[in-house]
DNA sequence: TTTTATTAAATTGATATTTAACTAACAAAT
DNA sequence: ATTTGTTAGTTAAATATCAATTTAATAAAA
């Protein structure tokens, strides 16, 4: 939506702020994506090392939600670092609906020795902001995350 | 990336705003993607025929480039467009090379309805910020997307 | 002119993503 | 305890997405 709309002055708004922040989502992704090519990883699968190697093993249901993914896409990417050694699936005794998911020693060394350069490729291209420009977007996107959200709960 | 980060302060005021913005684009994309549902439309078809209907006819080229998205992928959703009549396709004469996108008079009337409903819906997502913080969300998106850009060119 | 290089689009192979079934396991409630 | 409902995960079908390759057409250079 590269183009004016010519709707009332709040649609205006709107729209413009919209289409930039999008924009900005889409490049600093495609970034992010790049600098996983050479590790073989998509951003997803990183998603999901991250999040292990931050909160311990987690059910795949809680890494959906925490992700924003469906359920059946966390049994895709699962399935993938799952071939590649790098977690392991273990049924869950307390509920046998659950599958836990943790990293194997494998994956997780190779995810702590790639997360600091990944933070580092963000951080690059963060830093054309100021500390205070920094804050306010962060502060801004939130409001509109939880806005949309509130608006449409996402499909598990 | 849900979890604090222990790193440098600069590091961490990037990356928290990174999370933010991420979360935001995927919560209002999400919010669009199915409020397009109904129509049997995906966002990226969405944003096609929009940006047909804004432009006029375009090259594939041209499109991939306003989208930020792959040659190969703007064949797959103009197929799919096609398919169900809202584009055509036709050569270019000129240069035989490229070839044409342009609405059917389906297509556009089509996008002349949707956009205005899908202008409502983002608006409802964004307008939780007053017109300075919207103003500041574009800039400040601007800029980061822009960094993130040149430090990585999209495929084509 | 013939070769070389570039460009646009299509194709292929791999992963991602969602929705909509579907199965298995647990919970509640009469 | 059986039915009923809910929840976790899997599977299938459709679309999306990219990188890499290929094909066709144009441009440049020798």
């Amino acid at each position: 939506m590269g183009t004016k709309y010519t709707g009332n002055a709040s649609e205006v708004r709107a729209l413009d702020a919209y289409i930039k922040l999008m924009r900005a989502a889409e490049s600093v992704t495609t970034r992010v994506s790049r600098s996983l090519q050479p590790y073989d990883l998509t951003v997803s699968q990183f998603g999901i090392l991250e999040t292990l190697m931050h909160l311990g093993q987690q059910h795949q249901n809680d890494l959906g939600e925490k992700l924003l993914k469906s359920s059946g896409n966390i049994t895709l990417v699962v399935d993938n670092l799952e071939k590649r050694g790098l977690i392991v699936r273990e049924k869950c005794l307390e509920d046998r609906r659950y599958v836990w998911v943790k990293l194997t020693s494998d994956g997780d060394k190779f995810i702590r020795d790639l997360f600091p350069k990944m933070v580092t490729i963000i951080t690059e291209s963060m830093i054309v902001l100021s500390p205070f420009e920094l804050e306010k977007l962060g502060e801004y996107s939130k409001q509109v995350g939880q806005n949309a959200q509130k608006q449409c709960a996402k499909a598990s």
